[in-house]
RNA sequence: GGUACCUUGACCGAGCGGUUAGGUAGCGGUCUGCAAAACCGUGUACGGCGGUUCGAAUCCGCCAGGUACCU
């Protein structure tokens, strides 16, 4: 008997929400979030996360489950969400995994590579040298340590170059021998569903719900966590931007237009990485009917 | 009515006789441990019409629009 992974994804805002839980409700499912902000508890506006009510209908996983200073990575997701799934199958043929996080449901999907976690101690040398000694010394560093690494890295990232180098100096091993870009096999079927609408109705929703985001208390959600404001937790669309209004350095409207834009940027990076999934079946949010028709037609033939 | 200053690509913005300014957005792309992150590629525009010049966004004249001050 299979079981089978159903993933919902898309851009954000493009109707999601809605949609997971019919469909959780359709096969008798909790709903495992694949955001990687919604994982964060003091941040449900501006994420938009699943409401209580929401929350209420079906069950859900992974949301709110971390404070705002918690170090969290694709890694552990994964290997929390495989526990998870372990769970579900366990008394069940079916679970949905929903989000829009790529790195995140790839994690899932296809696997990570065993990478050695960086200790503090690490984290913060490095950063630290990045700051005094500069750019080009780490990449040159990073030449002498991993050659093979340096051949294929985009130099120019400054992320890529300090983490080759927090993985060495964590493992006394280069970065590139961890790297095995082997795509892990799941004891379970996987069936992606994608969610998309032409361009300009998908930036009318994201402009229209910045505004209402607005509306619900963003601007009091940023307040109360204006204190983490450095933590990676809150280097989030919708929150940077109205820490520069908070600070007095933009007005709302500004900052409001800047969520807006860069909300749009987000969602169009998240088309270009699932563009490459060829195993994704896309469906236009508003094809409800046939969305839940094709999710019960693999329901049947996978168990 | 007069005087002065301004007018650059979707937007912001440098340029002061002869090089692609640059930034943001847009569009395209990268991505295996902070990923709503980080990074990369991509645009010959100078308000209009004349003139000066080998050559004008850059100088001159007129016109249009704007801003400031004056009567």
């Amino acid at each position: 008997m299979g079981k089978t992974l159903f993933v919902l994804l898309g851009p954000t805002g493009v109707g999601k929400t809605e949609r997971s839980l019919q469909i959780a409700e359709l096969l008798g499912t909790p709903i495992l979030n694949a955001d990687s902000r919604q994982l964060f508890r003091d941040l449900p506006i501006g994420t938009a996360a699943p409401t209580a009510e929401q929350q209420a209908r079906v069950k859900h996983h992974f949301v709110g489950t971390l404070g705002l200073e918690d170090y969290y990575s694709a890694a552990q997701y994964e290997v929390e969400v495989l526990q998870q799934l372990e769970e579900e199958f366990a008394h069940r043929d079916h679970a949905l995994l929903t989000g829009g996080s790529m790195l995140y449901i790839d994690a899932v999907c296809k696997g990570i590579d065993d990478i050695p976690t960086i200790s503090d101690a690490v984290r913060t040398t490095l950063k630290a040298r990045y700051e005094t000694e500069g750019h080009d010394r780490l990449a040159q560093e990073l030449q002498l340590v991993d050659p093979d690494y340096y051949a294929i890295a985009d130099l120019r990232n400054p992320k890529r170059i300090v983490h080759a180098l927090e993985v060495y100096y964590e493992s006394g091993r280069p970065y590139s021998s961890f790297r095995t870009a082997m795509h892990r096999q799941r004891p379970f079927h996987i069936v992606k569903i994608g969610l998309n609408r032409p361009r300009p109705e998908l930036f009318e929703r994201i402009n229209s719900r910045v505004t209402q985001m607005v509306a619900e208390g963003l601007v009091e959600e940023a307040q109360r966590v204006l204190p983490f404001r450095h933590c990676n937790s809150l280097n989030t669309v919708g929150y940077k931007e109205m820490f520069r209004y908070l600070n007095g350095e933009w007005t709302l409207e500004f900052a409001m237009e800047k969520i807006r834009r860069n909300t749009r940027v987000y969602a169009k990076k998240q088309l270009t990485w699932f563009a490459h999934d060829e195993a994704i079946h896309w469906f236009h949010p508003d094809a409800e009917q046939e969305i839940l028709d094709f999710v019960a037609s693999c329901a049947t033939t996978s168990t």
